[in-house]
Formats: C-alpha cells, structure tokens, sequence
RNA sequence: GGGCGGUUAGCUCAGCGGGAGAGCACCUGCCUUACAAGCAGGGGGUCACUGGUUCGAAUCCAGUAUCGCCCACCA
C-alpha cells in the first residue's frame, strides 16, 4: 500500500517533469533480527553468547544480506520506481557516521545523558524497551492484601498488591498524607514479612486513598510510580530480580534464582502460612508486554541513555502548529499533539549486539566516560589508555529519525542536501507515527533547522480477510510477491489504490482484487482492437493526426470532452491524495465510457465499405483516447500501461517519460455530451425492450420515432447510423403517429416516443402492465420533485439553480408520463 | 480514565447539505469477429437509533447504542 501510493506520487510528478527524488532502503530492525538470528542459533544448539558478539554479529550480517534483499526483490516487483543506485541502510557507514554525529552533538549540548533509571525491561529479550515498545494488555490477575507488622508490635498495616514478589524489594510503605486512617501511621516502621527488613511508612499524594487498602508497599527498582516517590521520600531502591527476570541474591535465599512468577506462587503460600496473607480476590487490569516476543515487561531499575526529548517535541508540535508539516487526514494532529504533549524522556540504549554500538568509552583507570565521533585511544580525563566500549546498541529509530538527511550526505553539506532537503511528502502507516514520523520531524528541526517533509500522508493498515492486523511478528502476512504472481502487479497496484480512503484501514479483498484484474485485461483487449483497426503490417503502425476539432464528429467530440473532463479531476483527486477517486474515475471512463460507448460507436465509422475519411478520423481519436488513457493510468498501472504504449505509435523511450495529461478546455463540448446522453437512453430503451421482451438479441428491429422536440428530433435524424448500429437495427423511420402499425412496442425517451413493430410477438396484456409499471415507477419519481416544488418554502428559499434543476427534472418526467399514458389509452 | 474512527444493497466499501452509488455476489438472455476474465438487461437499501438546525439531512449539531483502534503510573 505504503510503496503503490508513493510510486503513484513518484511517476505523476516524474511525468509533470518534476525532478523526483526517492531513495530506496531499509532500517536494521534490532531486537526483530537479533530474535531471528537468534533462534536460528536455537536450532543449532547454539547461542550468541557461546558464539561472541563479532561473530554473531557476522552471522547476521550474512543473514541481513539473504533476507534483506528480498524486501527490495517485492519492490521491484511491484514496480515502484525508486532511485535504485541510491539504496541505503541504517547501519552502513554513511548513515553510521551521521548516527555518531547526532548522538555526540546531543551529548554536547546535554540533551543525551547516562542514568540510573526505572525503564522498561524485557526479560526475554534482555534489554530495555522505549514506552512505546510496551503494550498494555489486559490480564486476568489477583489482587493480594499482606500485613506488614509495626516493628512495635502493635498491630499491622495492610498493604495491597498485584506483583507480591516485588515485596522483596520493598523499602517503605506509602499512605496519602491527607488520609485520616493513617495519621499516626506515618513515621513508623514496619517489618516486611519474609525479610525481616525494617522500613518506614511515609506519606505523599501519589498513593489514591480510594484504592485497596489505601496503603501502598513502595518497589522503588521495580515500579515507576515507586521509584518516583523514592526521589520526592528518599527512599532507597534494591533491585531484587537479575536482567532474566529472576530474584537476583539481594532476596532471602529461598527464592534466589526463581523466576518471578514461581517466585509469585511461592511467596504467596509463604505469605499464607505466615498468617501474613489478609485477603485475595481477582483482579483485571492492564500489564505493560514486549511489543516484540509478548513477554511480561518488568519495570526495572538499570543504567541506561536517554534522550531529553521535551524540547525537540516542543519545536516539532510548532512546526505541525504553524503549517510548516501539514498532516492528511488532519484529525491526527490531535493524537500526535496528545502524544508529544506528555512525552517521556526517551530510553534508547538496547543491551543488544545487533545496531549502533554507543559511541562512549569507559576508562577502567577513572571511570569517566568519553564520548566522541572517532573512537578515542585516550581517555578524554585521564589519558589512561585503558578504554572499554560502552556495549549497548542504539535503539533502531535513533537512525531511522535521521533518514531524510543522513541519507542525503548529511553531516556534510552535499547538493544534494541542498537540493532535496526538505523532501516533498512522507507516507506512512499510522503505526508508526511517534515511532518514526514524530522522531523524524524532532531531529530534521534539530539538525537541519527545517521539517523533513512538508507533508505527511497517513494511510491505514491493510489486514487480513478477518480484518486482524498484518504484522510479520503475528506471522499472518500475505506475500505481495504471491498476490503478484496470480493477479499481475498492476491488478494489485490498482487494488490498494482504489481502496485507500483516506482514514480507513484496506481489508485485503482477493474477490475485488480479482475484478481489478479483469480491468487490466478490458484494457488489453480494448487496446488489441485499437492496434487491430490501425492495421497491423508487421511494422511500425502510424497514428493518424488528430483532425481539427470543428471536422469531428460526434461521438469524437464527446469522448474527447469526457477525456477531458477525466483528466482534470483525476488531476484534482491526486492533488488531494484521492487515491480512490482517481482510480474510481479512470476505472469508469476506460470500462464504461471508452470501451462500452465509444468503441462501440467507433465501429459504425469503421466498418469496410464505408467512407475512407471517417475511418480514419475514428482512427485518430481511439488511438488519442488511448492513448491518453494509458498514460493517466500510468502511475498506478506502470507495467500495462508500458507494454501497449510501447505497441502504438508513439515518440520516445518510455510512457513514463511522457507528459501526465490534464485538462483540454478546447475539447469541452456540453452540447455533444447531451446530444450523446439523449442517444444512450435510446438506445438503452430499445435493448431494455428486447430484454424485457425477451426478444433475441440476434434479431434486426426496426424502430418508429415520433420526436416532440426538434433537438431530439435532430440528435436521432443526424444519427440514424450510430443507433442502427449500437441498438441493432435494420432501419429507423420518423413516424407522426404509431398507430395502424399493428401491435408496436413503446417507450419513451427524452422528447421522443419509440415504438418497434412486433408483428405476432407482442402481446397486449403484458404489454400494458409493462408500461403501467413504467409509468408507476417514473410517478413516483416525478412526485417526490413536486412535494418540493408545492412546498412554497423550498421555492422562495433554496438556491434558484436548484429550483430550477428540479423544475426541469419534473417537468421532464410529467411529460413522460403523459405520454405513456396516451400510449397506454391507446391499447385499451 | 482520556482521545480517534466506523455503523449506507447479501459481502467489501464510496458518497458527507439538494434526483440513494460502485465492485463482487444474485436473477434473465446472449460465444453480436477487442474482450465469456466478456456483452446486454434486471432485482435488491425506513443510509444504527433519538432529538435538533434547515425550505430540504445518509450528509451538519447534540445525545444513545454498538464495533474497532490509539494513549494512560490506581498498586
């Protein structure tokens, strides 16, 4: 979806003579291809840890190699027109030198810094997390109440829980100072139940009276809301689980070594048989799990960098604020201001072996940390030479924020930079808004002092049959490469087009999918006929010049304006990244203007024996049409378009290279696209008749016309041939009376009666119900226009052009009516 | 607990202030020499509900129901 869109983008603007610039490429998803690699060496009864950081780090390069081309094999395959000489990779040494920059300069100026901080800890993946890593899911937990003994001896304080192993590393109790029930309370100690501990009961208003007990157990290396409330109390913290997410030595020795769910159970039987367990009931609420393996998240106390984000979030909700970055749809402004408003600082040391390895190096002689763009032989305090690299790696989006400039040359000023910064437009799931769009738009004004984009086209989420999410962790992603195989590029291009509404997510339809293939083979055999009437010599076939509009006739100078008019509002829906209404708008005009209607008229002018210069002005125009045709429908359709451009007359290398068509105001023809109109419906009323009158189709007719009007009369007199031919006829005769020509079917028209003689066909009683159930559906139609028209309101009021309109309609069907009513009489 | 989006034909969805639409599915008839992956014709909808604004509401406003998504430190 995300690749069709901008190629769509790509190609219009390339064929608008823009100089496009898309560079192609792919970031190193950390923690997702270390978890691949590393179960790979699962298999082999191997791990990183026995193989080495280098070596596991080759081993996934080789990986990324095999595997990581076959992202950029899909796009090819798909069409999309990227500058493929430019791909890059997050981790390459370009973008790693630019990495390095940003990460040295943000250090500089104190916006990156080493702490000691509560983050979000995978056990499982053994690192920490971003919060935006951390999905809140619901679980069907239990709610614990322990009593924690005065140190006094005087009774017990009952504290309440969903995580008791974290008790272990409690070091206080908190009330709300404000709350009467634990007035005398604060200050005291209390004794922790299976540690023996002493800690004291202090109070600050983050605890909620409300809750549990209203007596909290304080974890400060093991809960945020803890960990704050030791900063504000000066409570200690105690880490008391290892990074796998077991009690760690720091808990009495029964439970070292558990992991913390067995740790769960066992303390709790503990905590019964201790008489300490007051109360258990079951308790749902929201636990924070690893967006990567699903695993429990641990808050955990540990040493990490951070970002201090809240000043770049500032600059970057001013940009979306003062229209420097638009956002479309515009509704999710509101969920990135809401996000960037309350953002925390952001955690982007990973205790992984796969990214960028920080550039800080620890001296082991004073333990001062040097941060620097080369790597350092000295210690930048010291001079010890003894330096260890710090060993995390950079979290992937560190990099990827910097895409729209360190892929253009960046530090350096390039001209390319100069060029192409800032780029035109971004497009996007709206997935990864704060992971990506967010983070991009913070660094651009930081280091480039501009936005990276000017605008942001946030497209939904294709899913699957069931509408589930697709996502590579899930493992119930479609292979577009097989969607390719069995409905063409194109067919699929045109799909995730004519389905992007704006806002919405794409249900993957492989039915409608289906039909969009049928599409392109309308359009290939629509083509064959156009190549077929040129007159395919073996050699280069010519295209007549189109002739001068006042010598067309019309059906040339309709399809002409109905092109035009296409053209201009499949212009317009790009402009407004319409994806789906330009593919609405080509879809219709190819299938059921061009090929229904146009062709088909075409064929009259075409026909051997008849005159030499309408063949070759109906040549002109289909081979015009088509040609225009092709190259609107270019940009979503580049593989078809391209073959039949290639097979009709036509100057220079590649339809892509042509010009993207727009609005012809000379081909404007309003009279000829009535005049056509009056003759579909005549047209269309003769087949409904066949139809309904199960005539065979074979059978040649002939058609009586009585004309009311002299437009009607002289759109049918001029035209006797057109109709002849699309509504298989052997002749017409203008009549001023249908009566006396035995049984005659009728029907009317805009400003005409037809009637075809039926001789030992028709039957009278089904053909009076035919037309009283005609005239009953044209009365309802008619009265709903004269309950307005009666109502004086609507006509003092609504706007005079729709009076009139509904005037016109009405009176237009009453006529109607009237005259099938006569029709009607006259068979009684 | 906040916020966003959806609710229109059997299915998937457009339309977002003036005659209810498309694709697929369905029914009828056709191998009419570009196309049976097709052609022609047709049936099918109190536009979730309730109020309001308006001459006029699927369309705007308020509320309700329902489904989905995002954000969130009540242990």
């Amino acid at each position: 979806l995300n690749n069709t869109l901008q190629d769509i983008l790509a190609r219009w603007k390339r064929m608008d003579g823009k100089d496009v610039l898309w560079v192609p490429g792919t970031d190193h998803a950390g923690i997702a291809t270390q978890m691949v690699v590393d179960r790979a060496l699962q298999k082999e009864g191997s791990s990183r840890e026995a193989i080495g950081r280098e070596a596991f780090v080759e081993r996934v390069w080789s990986w990324k190699e095999e595997y990581g081309g076959a992202i950029v094999e899909q796009l090819k395959k798909l069409g999309t027109s990227c500058d493929w000489g430019r791909e890059r990779f997050t981790l390459e040494p370009g973008l790693s030198r630019a990495v390095r920059e940003v990460f040295v300069r943000l250090h500089e100026e104190g916006l990156i810094y080493r702490d000691r901080y509560i983050v979000n800890w995978c056990p499982r993946c053994r690192t920490a997390i971003s919060d935006l890593e951390v999905l809140a899911q619901p679980i069907h937990g239990r709610l614990y109440t322990v009593a924690y003994p005065y140190a006094d001896g005087s009774g017990a304080v009952h504290v309440a829980t969903t995580r008791p192993e974290t008790m272990l590393g409690d070091t206080g109790v908190a009330v709300h100072p404000d709350d009467e029930r634990f007035r005398d309370a604060v200050g005291r100690d209390v004794v922790l139940p299976l540690v023996g501990r002493r800690i004291p009961i202090v109070a600050d208003a983050f605890v909620e009276k409300e809750f549990g007990t209203g007596a909290v157990k304080v974890t400060p290396a093991h809960d945020p809301n803890d960990y704050a409330a030791s900063l504000r109390t000066g409570l200690p913290s105690l880490v008391v689980m290892d990074d796998q997410g077991r009690m760690n030595d720091n808990a009495p020795q029964p439970y070292r070594g558990l992991d913390r769910f067995d740790a769960r159970i066992r303390i709790v039987a503990d905590l019964e048989s201790g008489g300490h367990l007051v109360e258990t009931k079951d308790h749902e609420h929201h636990v924070g799990h690893c967006q990567r393996c699903g695993t429990i998240v641990e808050p955990y106390l540990s040493t990490q960098w951070f970002v201090r984000v809240q000043r770049l979030a500032e600059a970057a909700v001013q940009a979306v604020e003062d229209g420097r970055v638009r956002f479309i749809p515009g509704h999710w402004v509101n969920s990135y201001n809401e996000w960037m408003g309350k953002i925390h600082d952001w955690c982007i040391s990973r205790q992984l072996w796969w990214g960028h390895q920080i550039p800080a190096w620890h001296c082991d002689d004073c333990s001062h940390i040097t941060v620097a763009r080369e790597d350092p032989t000295a210690c930048e305090q010291c001079s010890s030479g003894s330096l260890r690299q710090d060993p995390d790696v950079l979290d992937t989006w560190f990099s990827s924020a910097l895409w729209p400039f360190s892929t253009l040359g960046w530090p350096d000023r390039t001209p390319d930079l100069e060029r192409y910064y800032p780029t035109t437009v971004l497009v996007t799931g709206f997935d990864i808004l704060f992971f990506w769009v967010a983070r991009m738009l913070m660094m651009g004004l930081k280091f480039m002092g501009d936005v990276p984009f000017r605008e942001v086209y946030i497209t939904g989420l294709v899913r699957d049959s069931e509408k589930q999410k697709m996502s590579k962790t899930r493992g119930n992603v479609v292979d577009p490469l097989d969607l390719i195989e069995r409905h063409g590029a194109d067919a699929l291009r045109f799909t995730m087009a004519a389905m992007a509404t704006p806002g919405a997510d794409l249900p993957l339809s492989e039915e409608r999918m289906a039909g969009y293939r049928a599409f392109s083979n309308k359009l290939w055999n629509a083509a064959r006929f156009v190549l077929m009437n040129l007159g395919e010599d073996g050699g280069g076939v010519v295209a007549p010049p189109l002739p001068d509009h006042g010598s067309l006739k019309l059906a040339d100078r309709w399809i002409l304006s109905r092109l035009s008019h296409v053209a201009g509002s499949v212009r317009r829906s790009l402009d407004e990244y319409r994806f789906d209404e330009m593919a609405n708008a080509l879809y219709r005009f190819v299938w059921h203007e061009y090929c229904d209607w146009y062709l088909e008229m075409s064929k009259s002018a075409l026909a051997p024996g008849g005159p030499q210069e309408e063949a070759t002005r109906a040549r002109a125009v289909l081979v015009h049409v088509l040609d225009a045709a092709l190259r609107l429908l270019h940009p979503v359709m580049p593989f078809l378009t391209e073959e039949l451009w290639q097979r009709l007359p036509h100057q220079g290398e590649s339809i892509s290279l042509t010009s993207y068509p727009g609005e012809t105001p000379a081909h404007h023809d309003p009279a000829a696209e009535r005049e056509v109109s009056l003759l579909m419906e005549i047209v269309t009323r003769i087949r409904t008749l066949r139809a309904e009158l199960n005539i065979d189709p074979g059978k040649r007719l002939r058609l009586l016309y009585l004309p009311h009007d002299a437009a009607a009369r002289a759109a049918l007199t001029d035209h006797h041939a057109l109709v002849k031919s699309l509504a298989r006829l052997d002749g017409l005769e203008e009549v001023k009376t249908t009566e006396g020509r035995g049984p005659v079917a009728r029907a009317v028209a805009t400003g005409l009666d037809l009637g075809i003689p039926l001789e030992g066909i028709l039957d009278l009683d089904t053909e009076r119900a035919r037309l009283t159930r005609e005239i009953d559906k044209l009365t309802r139609e008619r009265d709903g226009h004269g309950r307005k028209l009666s109502n004086s309101n609507f006509v003092s009021k609504a706007n005079p052009d729709v009076v009139d309109k509904v005037r016109r309609i009405h009176a237009e069907l009453d006529e109607k009516i009237g005259r099938l009513g006569g029709t009607l009489a006259s068979l009684s």
